[in-house]
RNA sequence: GGAGGCGUGGCAGAGUGGUCGAUUGCACCUGUCUUGAAAACAGGAGUCCUCGUAAGGGGACCGUGAGUUCGAAUCUCACCGCCUCCGCCA
């Protein structure tokens, strides 16, 4: 959500903004009903006024009759309030719906484009590794080891169901434990949140009402969250923080919910698209400083490089077009490893800032050094995801002749082994 | 699942139909006093919206939403949350 001033004075940037994002959004309609709204709330709140004063003379009359004659007096004017007042309710609840659909304005340093084919690569690590012998994908790898199991997952959880299994989940608990010793001694906080989550929480991260048909709903009208930003973020919802504390960096572990909704023909082999998977992520609330906002967003950025650099994966970051941006996001990097069985980058990581889209929304406000309230900023990006983004990873790109899987150095202490399978 | 109780400002805690946006205490800010601090004393201070260049005016907010009333923190209903007891499960 954006401040309805800064709407008002900055139209056309607005406008911009849905052009550059490629999101339809009327800017006119939504400054036609707040005209309509601010006469509709002064009417009501003339007539109230009249109301109240009427209404603090009756205590103060001098007899009964004078006392029968104002209660009289205000009884046409308290159908009026009440009518009035509707009105303002009726418009007011418009008025919100299209509030929730105003696009974020993304930085200058946003490229044109329509979809992911036209991100711009930013920086690129290491090199492609090379095979003496036929590449093979994590499916066929992991199934040949029994590290997953596919067709046993589908039986039990239905299309993109899976077992990780065997040396494939020393790999996961030890990637777990890795990446979160390695964020916690930069300062992040670590948390387990929860995935079951209200309708609201969802309103206030943005993921709702777009996106509603990527989740997954219960029969008590909670939904389970696609990552664990939604309760991370919501955990300071209506809450005034101190500016010292500021920025707040968290370290979130969850299960992970998706639907998936309109990519069934995309990824059905393998994990790396899956309705059911873990992330670690990183969730920060800083000071309403866009330049404290690019900083931190490098920071989260650069902390999960480290670890891939350690890892020994070679990786590009991309800038994300406006055409690949969410409604909420300023700015975004796709962090993206190399898959050898694919000849391509894959995303793997996700870092944005939002500026006050998402704190506006859940009411996080600090005071600031002149004591005033403000909305923070917030920033996310992945840590890991597992299985679905890493593992399929590093199984191909440690892949060896013998069909074993090399253990990354910085790995093995937690595992205990040099080779997977 | 059954029964009862509770939800007020940063915190504690008054307030059961009108002058209550709300007594009081703690915490907070500003003065006086002090070399400085503490203590004491005096004063100040909520959030959001709206009109206004400003001074200032108006409106809303006592868990949320409806309702009764000329008027609601106060009465009624629903929902949400918390607490206690019983049951159930472990």
């Amino acid at each position: 959500m954006l401040d309805i001033k800064f709407i008002k004075e900055n139209p056309e940037l607005i406008k911009a903004a849905a052009a550059k994002k490629h999101i339809t959004f009327d800017v006119d309609a939504l400054l036609a009903l707040e005209e309509k709204r601010r006469e509709a709330l002064t009417a009501f709140e003339t007539i109230r006024a009249e109301q109240n004063r009427l209404s603090d003379e009756i205590p103060k009359a001098p007899d009964v009759e004078t006392r029968t004659k104002l209660i009289e007096d205000l009884k046409p004017i308290k159908e009026e309030v009440q009518a009035k007042e509707e009105l303002v309710k009726t418009i007011t609840r418009e008025w919100q719906l299209m509030m929730l659909q105003v696009p974020n304005v993304p930085d200058i340093s946003v490229p044109e484009g329509a979809s992911d084919e036209e991100n711009l690569e930013y920086r690129v690590w290491g090199e492609q590794p090379t095979f003496d012998f036929p590449v093979k994908d994590h499916t066929e790898l992991m199934e040949a080891r029994d590290m997953v199991d596919f067709d046993r997952g589908t039986k039990v959880a239905g299309f993109r169901g899976y077992f990780l299994k065997n040396d494939a989940v020393l790999l996961q608990f030890a990637l777990w434990q890795y990446f979160m010793q390695a964020i916690v001694a930069k300062g992040f906080a670590p948390l387990v949140v929860p995935s079951l989550v209200t309708k609201n929480t969802l309103y206030g991260t943005g993921y709702l009402p777009q996106g509603e048909e990527d989740l997954y709903k219960t029969q008590d009208d909670d939904y389970l969250a696609g990552t664990g930003e939604v309760a991370t973020m919501s955990y300071h919802s209506d809450e005034v923080l101190s500016v010292s504390d500021l920025p707040k960096k968290y370290v979130a572990f969850s299960p992970c919910f998706r639907r998936e909704a309109g990519s069934h023909g995309k990824d059905v082999k393998g994990l790396i698209r899956v309705h059911e998977f873990y992330k670690l992520e990183q969730v920060v609330l800083c000071e309403a400083s866009h330049e404290a906002s690019v900083a931190l967003h490098e920071e989260i950025t650069t902390n999960v490089e480290e670890l891939l650099q350690a890892l020994g994966l070679h990786y590009h970051i991309v800038v994300n077009c406006g055409g690949d941006l969410g409604l909420g996001q300023v700015k975004k990097y796709d962090i993206e490893v190399w898959m050898p069985s694919q000849g391509k980058f894959r995303e793997t990581h996700s870092a944005s800032y939002f500026h006050d889209f998402q704190t506006r929304r859940l009411n996080i406000r600090y005071k600031d050094a002149e004591g005033k309230l403000r909305y923070a900023h917030s920033l996310n990006n992945t840590l890991v995801a597992t299985p679905s983004r890493i593992i399929p990873a590093i199984i191909e790109n440690f892949q060896q002749a013998d069909g074993r899987i090399k253990v990354p150095d910085v790995l093995k202490p937690y595992i205990g082994k040099d080779y997977l399978g």
